[in-house]
RNA sequence: GGGCGGUUAACUCAGCGGCAGAGUGCCACCUUCACACGGUGGAAGUCACAGGUUCAAAUCCUGUACCGCCCA
């Protein structure tokens, strides 16, 4: 395509697929092998294999790809590591599905062949989220790929697992755990989501097997009457006078006939139900605390499917809430439920599948914690990891300082299997690196390994050195390790972040990463997360779709303010589409007007034959190339978006390409007319330097049309900062000043879009003046004006509609009148300046309360009473001359 | 119950001690030659409420209301 045949809009799909292909092929997220320049890397948070690109990924994509393209283009060896997570649960449930329609189940095709049709699922289907972020143009090093189970990440696990158990850091035992009857696994704390209910509290009798002072029995309350099987005690406070007594005795279990005792906890509430609580060991996570404390046995009565086992007697069998709904119905037939309460509770369900999970206790692999958290939170209190915002470092805090012990082991097939093998013969447990032959106690070989694997998040807790090579000791590490910066989201923080910072202190001996920034999470329009249930997702793939990449990916960044949500209207992103359109054609102007010779719009600017407006347009681009660096450096994504969308949109085409038509043109000379163009090219090809790390395909497609380019943008230095031109940038704004008052006045009358008027402006000030006779060209192509007085002072234009301009930051005003013999309506006139005066006057008099309090003038900062002293005296020459026009227009009236 | 955040123009949101801002939408005019996915101009706000600190509060403090999230 050459520039005769740019399209007048921006067709984004044929220029992403090519880019993004080049890209991939030219590797050019891939960093220099052997580079002496600093280091910059960040791991991906790795996505969920089964998972599909939606608006967080997009997002977080986005603002770490800024951050790629970014600290490339400013000399940076940049590694952006890529990868995918093997989601254990969630990939098993897929891949059971499957399975399911085949009218299989896992365990009739056995382990070996299970795990090998999750591999067959991965290569067929587990590169979905990968295509699709190289489709967002993600500058990742595709060439370094990982997957939580390679060879070399698994290795990695291998010895993380056997190191903790070694020092006594991973230990095995019976613990009530969170159980997903449906997954049949064990769930760590975090994977279980609690929802608040409507429930029951239902109220049960329990008889005392001999009477005590006149007391027949004892009323207890639960949510889960069902659990009654498995009780072994009932607890009261020792301090509760009602039950005193009873502490001691014996009670008959309902439906069962057991003898359980009354016991005494300091746990017990008073004040909750009837103060009384049934222990259920086996069932409730209080409940096996309180059993240790009083060395209460655990009766398990349900199986891993939820179902009632054989410790449940008739009740075998059931479904736990069928058996519920029985339970009620005996003991109300027998008299022993007094009542009912509607209750509600916080009732957890499998992060997973959503099933209801179940306290189980079961034989489970732990993470000792306490010792690995300790120097975690020191690392952040030091300073040493750095949380952006600021705020998440408390939601951390909180968490570390309240860990548990985290169970690791899921018993499902899909995973990192546990590297431990129990010896029949002696029951020892060998925990090895390598596929022990035999037991390293005994040495006989009558050994199995472990059937459970690891918790998906244990392999990611390591990725961050994983991933670079560890354990071996590797180039990759010793340059990228530790990462600059995480970037990811906050739900994932307790997940994720902490078990890294926990692994990589412990086994690298430093922090994973230097900062860890935390991204708002996307909303839909009414501020609830967007979930598939709720049918509220905005889908990033439709919206590339439909506005294109670049739409997305400004939008995302324009919005991607710290600590706020986001929420999400998709006109937003049609209104970055405008912004893509508008940068097109900007490059369509540019080269249908810089000529065909490459050479005179390359050579260096002559600095001798700059005039105001160049000099304008350049600082404009030097504050630009300031705001964005900072807030790029600062994290602060919409802030650097909103800055280059006011200077490519509001500064260099409304203003600067408007002024130099005429050059271009050649209507101002052969020196104008190369000078402009030369500028407009430098301008327009730093505006796509600083653009392209938020919109890669558009501005790597343009910058290649422009002359002087170089080999491809993103390999572009980024703009450095030129020098300020404070002087003509000033005087620039005076003019446009005097513009945008004539163009106010123009509208206000009605005059015809092609009619041209004359103007007449007043200024007291010398240097004022020459600015607007020295730019009177400007005024006039920008404000259709044919003929223009500049004068001191003198007889005010009879028959002229008038307003006043300039006096920014103190700066001297201007009297702009543009005469329309005949076409002037006195009493609109009067109307718009009696407005404006009433603006003035209010105006006015805050600022001389302001200055009339002799505090203020005292206690305020000179500058700022100076700058409010200027203020006041501005307003009061406005104000006089709005009067005097005022009166004239009385005079004219007659 | 504990904690965190929010409440600013019709909508979506910046600003967080010193003249209340942006994008979208709205109104008027304009198919002028980069762009109607455009141009020019305009209207639009008791900065949730009540107290307080300060010369000065949308901004800091306290409380209230409503909304959202996290942890029990």
């Amino acid at each position: 395509m050459d520039e005769k045949t740019l399209s007048k809009t921006y067709e984004p799909k044929e220029v992403e697929e090519r880019w993004s292909r080049h890209w991939i092929e030219s590797k050019a997220g891939t960093p220099e092998p052997g580079s002496n320049k600093p280091a910059f890397s960040m791991v991906i948070p790795p996505p969920n294999i089964t998972g599909a690109l939606h608006l967080g990924h997009a997002l977080n994509s986005t603002l770490q790809d800024i951050l790629a393209r970014y600290k490339r283009m400013k000399g940076y060896n940049v590694l952006w590591l890529p990868g995918i997570d093997h989601a254990g649960i969630a990939t098993q449930n897929v891949v059971e599905r499957q399975l399911a329609e085949e009218g299989l189940t896992r365990h009739k095709i056995g382990r070996d062949e299970f795990v090998k049709r999750v591999w067959q699922w991965k290569e067929a289907s587990g590169g979905t989220i990968i295509s699709q972020l190289k489709r967002l143009g993600a500058s990742c090093d595709w060439t370094r790929l990982r997957f939580t189970m390679d060879e070399g990440l698994s290795r990695a696990v291998r010895e993380v697992f056997t190191r903790l158990y070694k020092e006594g850091l991973i230990y095995r035992g019976d613990y009530i755990i969170n159980w997903c009857p449906r997954c049949h696994t064990a769930l760590s704390d975090l994977e279980v989501n609690f929802e608040e209910t409507d429930g029951s509290l239902w109220y049960m009798e329990y008889p005392l097997k001999e009477p005590v002072e006149g007391m027949k029995g004892l009323t207890v309350a639960t949510t889960r009457p069902e659990t009654m099987l498995g009780d072994t005690a009932v607890a009261v406070n020792p301090n509760d006078e009602r039950y005193k007594g009873l502490i001691g005795k014996m009670l008959i279990l309902p439906l069962t006939g057991r003898e359980i005792p009354v016991i005494g906890d300091d746990s017990v509430s008073a004040e909750f139900g009837t103060g009384a609580v049934k222990i259920t060991p086996a069932h409730d996570f209080n409940d096996f605390e309180v059993s240790k404390r009083h060395n209460l046995p655990a009766l398990n009565v349900m199986d891993e499917n939820g179902r009632m086992n054989e410790n449940a007697g008739r009740f075998a069998g059931l479904d736990r809430f069928e058996a519920r709904k029985r339970i009620v119905e005996e003991l109300q037939a027998a008299g022993l439920m007094p009542k009912i309460d509607k209750y509600k509770l916080m009732l957890g369900s499998c992060y997973r599948c959503s099933t209801v999970v179940e306290p189980r206790l079961s034989k489970q692999w732990f993470v000792k914690v306490g010792p690995l958290a300790a120097p975690a939170i020191k690392a952040v209190e030091a300073g040493e990891i750095r949380f952006v915002p600021k705020g998440w470092e408390n939601t951390y805090f909180d968490w570390m300082r309240n860990i548990r012990d985290w169970c690791i082991s899921r018993q499902i097939w899909w995973g990192h299997r546990i590297p431990a093998w129990h010896c029949k013969d002696c029951g020892h447990i060998t925990v090895s690196t390598v596929d022990p032959d035999v037991c390293e106690r005994c040495g006989k070989k009558n050994i199995a390994q472990d059937n459970d694997v690891l918790d998906t998040w244990f392999s990611s807790a390591l990725w961050p050195f994983s991933t670079l090579g560890w354990p071996d000791d590797t180039k990759e590490l010793k340059v990228f390790y530790p990462t600059s910066v995480l970037s990811t989201s906050f739900d994932i923080i307790f997940f994720w972040v902490a078990r890294m910072i926990m692994m990589g202190l412990k086994f690298m001996d430093s922090p994973p990463f230097r900062e860890v920034y935390i991204h708002a999470l996307i909303r839909d329009a009414q501020g609830q997360k967007m979930s598939k249930s709720k049918g509220n997702v905005i889908d990033p793939l439709v919206m590339m779709e439909k506005y294109g990449t670049d739409a997305l990916r400004f939008t995302l960044a324009v919005l991607a303010a710290q600590g706020r949500d986001i929420k999400l209207a998709e006109d937003r992103i049609s209104g970055y589409r405008n912004f893509c359109n508008k940068i097109w054609n900007l490059a369509r102007f540019t080269l249908m007007n810089i000529g065909d010779g490459p050479d005179q719009a390359t050579a260096p600017l002559d600095e001798s034959t700059l005039n105001m407006a160049d000099k304008w347009i350049l600082s404009r681009r030097s504050v630009c190339i300031k705001e964005v660096s900072e807030a790029i450096d600062g994290y602060k994504f919409d802030e650097a978006a909103r800055a280059l969308y006011r200077f490519v949109w509001h500064e260099l085409c409304d203003w600067y390409v408007e002024l130099i038509k005429q050059d271009l043109k050649g209507e101002r000379g052969p020196e104008r007319k190369e000078t402009s163009a030369k500028v407009l090219v430098e301008v327009f090809k730093d505006a796509l330097k600083m653009l392209h790390p938020f919109m890669p395909f558009i501005t790597e497609e343009l910058y290649g049309y422009l002359p002087g380019a170089g080999e491809a943008l993103h390999k572009e230095q980024y703009p450095v900062e030129g020098g300020l031109y404070n002087k003509e940038a000033a005087e620039m704004e005076e003019v446009m000043d005097v513009i945008r008052a004539i163009r106010n006045i123009r509208t206000e009358m009605n005059i015809a879009q092609d009619a041209k008027t004359d103007c007449v402006c007043f200024a007291a000030d010398h240097d004022l003046r020459e600015t607007i006779a020295r730019n009177a060209e400007y005024i006039k192509q920008l404000a259709k004006v044919k003929g223009l007085d500049v004068k001191e002072a003198g007889e005010r234009p009879r028959n002229a509609v008038s307003a006043i301009a300039g006096g920014a930051e103190g700066r001297p005003r201007v009297e702009v009148y543009v005469p329309l013999a005949g076409l002037i309506d006195f009493e609109a006139e009067m109307k718009k300046l009696r407005k404006e005066l009433e603006k003035t006057l209010v105006e006015y008099d805050s600022v001389e309360k302001k200055l009339s309090n002799e505090a203020f003038v005292a206690r305020a900062p000179k500058d700022v009473v100076e700058k409010d002293r200027a203020r006041l005296a501005g307003l009061l020459e406005k104000k006089a001359k709005i009067e005097t026009g005022l009166e004239r227009i009385r005079d004219l009236k007659g």
